[in-house]
This record gives C-alpha cells, sequence and structure tokens, in this order.
DNA sequence: CTGAAAGCGCTTACAG
DNA sequence: CTGAAAGCGCTTACAG
C-alpha cells in the first residue's frame, strides 16, 4: 500500500472500527483490547506499514516532542561571525538526550525581510511545544505579546519585559568581572582599573557593576575609563598594574601602544579581557581583526547556555513557571596576567 | 484573553459561526462575507488577538510549510570536521528564501544510539512535508521504505536504491575529474596520473572513471596508483609530470617526499587535490594534520548542493517526480600547478 | 472488559 | 451572494 496509511483504512482492514486502531496503538495496559481483536489489527499494521500522523496527534491535545528556535537573523552565517554556533550546539546536545526534534524558524516574515514570530495573525511558533529564542535583535511588542498568550519559551540572553515574567538564560557579567577583579586581588595588583566601553547594553552595564562590587568590597576607589583612543586610555588608566577590558580591539590597541613604550604585557601590566569579543563587533561592517594574543579573560558558556536554556523550556512545556538563570563563566587564564612584579 | 484563543471563540463574540470567522481570515475574494459581519468578525479577531493554529490548518490539508533535515550524526558537531555547515548554509538560505521552515530530526532513535528514520511503526519525517537526508550513513532498508512510502525526500551526495528512483543532489566527481585533467593538459602536461586510494565508494569510482575518460580522449594509456607509502606512489607514478591526488594526506606526503628529492611543487611537479579533503578523513580518528599548503583542487559546492536539494524537494512535496542531479565542482588553482616546464 | 462517539481547530465543498 | 455541515487523523472519556 502506498503513499498515506491512515487509522481508519487499518481498521477497515483489520474489521475493527478506527478508535480499535488507535487503542493497539498506544492502550497503556495492553488490556484494553482483546488478544484476538489485538492480533488482526497488529497484521493489518505490519501488512499497510501504517505511521501515525502526529499533526493528528497533536491536534488531540498530545505534545510533538518538537521543540523550536527561533533566531531573528540567519542560523548558518557563513561571515566570520557565526556566533549562534555554540548555543545551537548545546541547544541540539540536549534536545537530542531529551528526545526531541528541533524545529528552526527560519522562514522570513514579510515585512522589511527581517525575521519575526507573528506573521499577521499567526503564532508560527506554535507548531512547536514551546520555543527558544536568540539573537540580538529585540521587539518588546512581539515578546508582550507572546508572554500575554502563555506560549511557552525561553530567551537566551537577559531578557525582560514589563508585560509579565520571561524566562530567560544569562551569562552573569557581574559575578564573572568581580572573580576577575578578586583574581587580580590575589595576584597582588592592587590598582586594577576597567576599560569600558561607551554604551549602556546590560552586559555593559553589569560589567561595571561587578567590578564596582568588588572594589568597594576592597575599599578601592573605582577607576572606569570610557575611551576610545588607546594611547588617552592608557594615559588615563594612570599607575594601575591591572586592566580589566571590555573590547577586544581595545585590548589589542591598548597592548600594542604599551609595548611602545616599554611596558610589557603581563610582566608590567595585566590584561584581563572580560568575555569573548563582542558578538556585535564581530558582526558590525568593521570586523575587527582577530587577536594572536592568548588574552586572559573570561567566557561565556555559549553551549551551556544552550543546553540549559532547552532543560528550562522542556519545564515549561511540563508545566512549570516561568524563571530566569544567570550562568557563570569560566575563566581562562590565558597569557596577559601575572602577579604584580 | 489569555492564552489559546480559537476560531470558535472569536466566532462567539462576534455573533457568528466558527466557519464565517475562517472565511474572513482565508476568504480569496472578500465577496463571500457580508461587510458589516466582516467588521463584526475583524473587530473581535482584535480584540482576542486571535492566531491560527497551524495544526488545525495542516489536519485540513494544506501544507505546513515545514522541510525536514535529516542527518544522521550530530548536525552541529564540535570536532572540526563540521563538514555539515556549508550544507546547513545552503539549505536555510533556500529555505529561507523559499519560505519554508526546517525540522531538525535530533531526537535519537531508540536502537543504539544511532538516529533513524523509522522508530517503530512511525516514520518520524512525516510531520514534515518532505525531508532533506544527509550524512554518510546509508541504510538501505530505511532508503526502500521511504521510497515505498512515496515520501518526498532528497538526499545529498548520490544515492540509488534497487527499490525506486532516489532524489539526491551529488557532486559530479567525473566531470571536474576531466576538468582537471583538461587543466592540465592545457598546461603542456602529457604525463598525467591518478594517484588513487584503496576504496571503492562511490566518489573514488567516478573520480577514476573522468580521469580514464580524460585520458582516453587524449590518446594516453591512463596511469592509476593506488598506494600508501608516498614514496612508492611516487615512484610508480614514474616520469609524470602533474599528479591529481585523491587525499590530502597523500598529497602532503609526496609533495613532502618529493622535496626532500630536490623536485619542487609545482615547478617540477605539479600536483591537484580532487575534491576539498575528503570528511571521511576528517571525521575518522587520527584526524588529518590540517596542511598549509594552498593545493590546486576543485571544490564540492556543498553550499550550493543544500539550496540545490531543497529546491528539488519543494518541487517533489509539489507533485513533481523524483531526479537526480550532479553539481559542477569549482577548480580552485591554487599554488601547486603550473604549466610544464 | 470492550468498543462506538465526541471532539481537538481548521478549511472548503455544498446547500439554501 | 451567504453561511451551516462535513471531515482532515487522531485520542480518550464514556456508555454498554
Amino acid at each position: 500500500m502506498a503513499g498515506r496509511v491512515t487509522q481508519a483504512q487499518v481498521a477497515r482492514i483489520a474489521g475493527v472500527s478506527q478508535a480499535i486502531v488507535s487503542l493497539v496503538l498506544n492502550g497503556s495496559d495492553s488490556v484494553r483490547v482483546s488478544p484476538e481483536t489485538r492480533r488482526r489489527v497488529e497484521e493489518a499494521l505490519r501488512s499497510t506499514g501504517y505511521t501515525v500522523d502526529i499533526m493528528g496527534r497533536r491536534l488531540r491535545g498530545k505534545t510533538n516532542q518538537i521543540l523550536g528556535v527561533f533566531t531573528y537573523e540567519s542560523v548558518f552565517p557563513s561571515g566570520v561571525a557565526d556566533f549562534y554556533r555554540p548555543f545551537l550546539l548545546g541547544i541540539e546536545e540536549e534536545a537530542e538526550a531529551r528526545g526531541f526534534d528541533l524545529l528552526l524558524f527560519t522562514s522570513p516574515g514579510r515585512k522589511d525581510g527581517r525575521r519575526r514570530v507573528y506573521e499577521g495573525e499567526t503564532n508560527r511558533l506554535r507548531i512547536a511545544d514551546g520555543c527558544v529564542l536568540l539573537g540580538r535583535h529585540n521587539d518588546p511588542a512581539e515578546l508582550a505579546r507572546l508572554v500575554e498568550e502563555k506560549f511557552p519559551f525561553v530567551f537566551i540572553g537577559r531578557r525582560e519585559s514589563p508585560s509579565g515574567a520571561v524566562s530567560y538564560v544569562g551569562a552573569d557579567y557581574v559575578a564573572s568581572t568581580k572573580d576577575v577583579y578578586e583574581w587580580m586581588w590575589r595576584l597582588g595588583h592592587r590598582k586594577i582599573a576597567l576599560l569600558s566601553v561607551p554604551e549602556e547594553h546590560e552586559p555593559t552595564v553589569d560589567r561595571r557593576a561587578g567590578y564596582q562590587a568588588a572594589a568597594r568590597r576592597h575599599r578601592k576607589t573605582p577607576l572606569i575609563v570610557v575611551e576610545d583612543d588607546p594611547e588617552v586610555a592608557l594615559r588615563k588608566a594612570g599607575d594601575a598594574t591591572a586592566l580589566l577590558v571590555e573590547s577586544t580591539a581595545m585590548a589589542d590597541g591598548v597592548k600594542a601602544y604599551a609595548e611602545t613604550r616599554g611596558i610589557e604585557v603581563p610582566k608590567d601590566l595585566s590584561m584581563v579581557l572580560l568575555g569573548d569579543p563582542d558578538p556585535t563587533q564581530r558582526l558590525s561592517a568593521h570586523p575587527v581583526p582577530r587577536s594572536d594574543t592568548d588574552w586572559s579573560m573570561f567566557r561565556i558558556p555559549r553551549r551551556q547556555m544552550g543546553a540549559r536554556a532547552v532543560r528550562m523550556l522542556i519545564e515549561l512545556v511540563a508545566g512549570g513557571r516561568p524563571k530566569s538563570v544567570l550562568l557563570p563563566c569560566e575563566i581562562h587564564e590565558g597569557a596577559t596576567a601575572a602577579a604584580r612584579n
């Protein structure tokens, strides 16, 4: 028998009602259907090569074991960026471990070519049991609607909404920056400056907060330098012996300039990057040349974030309540931090 | 109104039947429903924030604009390999352009942890309109069943089945190898040898066929060397001035050995790789160290193959007949081929 | 214990 | 022109 086979067809062959076929297929205790009937149905099942239609099952109320992945940008970018990869790796691993399939929402919204959750009246995500959302773009209106619909979703990256609780998995920039400060302190540094960037995004805000908290704890006056020019930045950092730096470009610039002045890293000056190179920069029109330096830094645990998001989503689908989580970053010792000499 | 809103609920609010709501939503010519009724329905639609349930729509017979992607191995591998990437890139681009979402089948089969299409009686792919399959693993039984079911699918990589026509997109190793031979010929080479590998996979068979055809065309006796040891291989190649090589490892070995003997590449000896480094090797337990040589070679057009597979799949879903396609490879001039001196 | 009926949300052929 | 009925494939509460 070719093409689609339905329970009804199987039933006709076996000489039973369609419902019996379903019972044989899903019967919890195998006590419901008489052995003889069961035998005939199983025979017909085999001979027809019946396969269940998930759409029908899902419509009836059962879950599909499908998790959506929605990204505002393309998932397999060709550029250097490719910063989704580690997230997706974690998502896929966890989904596979938990027995879920992944639905990638790739079809574009009509508007400006930018992807969107809602197309007209349709919530595209609905076909999945729940959805992981990622990407830097943030549409508050869509977010609010998602919350209102009570559709299960988890964001990767901190996301807040006035319309209600949003589940997300973020990286703990505050704690990680504190950790780096403490690390420098243990290495004997007593003048530790923060080279920040002129932005007010959450990661930047959080790094500053972490830095300030750590400085306060050691009763030191925070020294936050927001400066584009490496030369000026280094001058403003004064006699600091350790620099916590937010941007790879700035770190490269400062290090290069310092070395022209006979200041060696890490012998005379320790430098630590606060996170991987910023995806914002990587995706920008001016790609930052890859630095060969083995920077001391902390790493955003992207893979774990992906896995965690999937776990949270599964809980949500099962009826759990939204919650948010910040994951610690792992410190990479690297070659640009050393004990104060 | 929170949670799921159905057409029935909207209808009740608007004081019409559920079918009218559907008509307002999908009405082809806007002539079917009276303006006043339409207005009331649209009002109710807005106030409730109704979103269509794709499952219901699909069940009713419409397509769901979902294409499956099934791989026998993990899709986002962490290892060096990652040879799915270019395929996926093409698949995603084309799917997005055509307005399809992608369903990644990640949940594992029960058996040995290896993924499989059929789990018991269920064809898991069925939830998608059709499916792109990729991966080196090949299960003839599953393939036969897929064909028999008339489920629309397209393989990436040549795949034949006795059970019927299989759609696939492959790389044209025969033509590409011929092209390389002709290229060497134009450069003045008259003794062109093929360094093959001791395998009988389709790509190897095809490369040999292409090589032989080209040699025949120029009335040259083919010289095919199948040899593991670079030293022996080079000796067997005799006074050939151009070598077409199947494996990167062998190419590296031969080049290194040749240079110890004072034979320079490409001055004294031209070498061309027949394809990118073999994924088989990359995925093996003994990863081949990445060669720094800018090899002259032809490249498997993985991205295009992915895109083409999606296009073919969409045709298949729309009722087209299975067909197979071989895509030409692009020649990369590289630095290991030169005119005969 | 066994099996027929109701209904999930939707679209469209069909009757008024 | 307009709108109510049938039915897509499935599961499970419910009646016999």
